[in-house]
DNA sequence: ACAAAGTCTATTGAATAAGTAGTCTTTATT
DNA sequence: AATAAAGACTACTTATTCAATAGACTTTGT
């Protein structure tokens, strides 16, 4: 599961995407509209700040904007800053390779290359997912389920 | 990530897969074989069993064994049992179903759409390799990471 | 000068995961 | 029948991580 602290950031980017024509977004007004509580949500886009994803202004007028293109930030990095590994073993992840604890030859281990395998496939969503296209898909009837 | 205890279920039946030409095995052989914590293991293979995965036998020469072939015991069931939803959102989960807290429209929700297709490229992985596939990898060299 | 923003670090509280303990039940063996 | 070797079941404890909160500091526009 993702965290919370994921999810209220691929909001806030989303949101923050469809705010690109307007002056920069308050904390405040973004908390409200997202159901997101306040002083968490700080936290967070100041992560994602640092990470070069947001640009922020202080005083008066100030906030929050994009500060890429919502065509060139992709889920997998987000989910990255804000949860750590997409891979669901550590010994599989790409970016946050450690070794498990109780794994006696990695070399041959079955269970690593199965999951090797699960997230090449996560990723394959993941990495080619903007949040642009996160935007889009908000009034399509793509799914039904 | 996947819990401790998802691991250690996985390992188990990994082990008691490669001993189906053999007596039942014992869960203290079987925590020291895999390095697994005794008690922790037996409440696992406890669940494993309720399940109709495993099947066990009391007193002495007793044990644990598979209670279904290798090649039909899926590690999305396995995951399932033991972790839960697989999806990375609640209201993206097909057996675990929940909706999300702070979503205004589910029908309309970008990312509850993206994490769909997340789910479902995980499924496709997780729901076609059974504990026989798992053992088969062991010995080969198909992933050279 | 001051108010309206964001910045940064520390702390608290709650939930969940991981592990431990102990008693009960079944079964094979002598 | 007694005993020992297993698993069954439930309760509890501890550790870790997540979520949220607090508060003092900095920058900037008016």
């Amino acid at each position: 599961m993702l965290s919370k602290k994921t999810k209220y950031a691929i909001k806030a980017l989303v949101a923050l995407g469809k705010n690109v024509e307007n002056p920069p977004m308050q904390i405040v007004r973004l908390a409200e509209q997202e159901m997101i509580p306040r002083k968490f949500l700080e936290q967070i886009l100041l992560d994602l700040r640092n990470a070069g994803y947001l640009y922020s202004k202080k005083g008066a007028g100030g906030g929050y904007s994009l500060n890429k293109n919502a065509a060139d930030i992709y889920l997998a990095d987000i989910l990255r800053i804000t949860d750590g590994p997409i891979a669901m073993v550590p010994c599989a992840s790409l970016k946050f390779y450690r070794k498990c604890d109780e794994c006696h030859d990695e070399k041959t281990c079955g269970i690593r290359k199965t999951f090797i395998d699960v997230r090449d496939a996560t990723l394959q969503v993941l990495s080619r997912t903007s949040v642009a296209d996160v935007i889009a898909r908000e009034n399509t009837d793509d799914l039904l389920v």
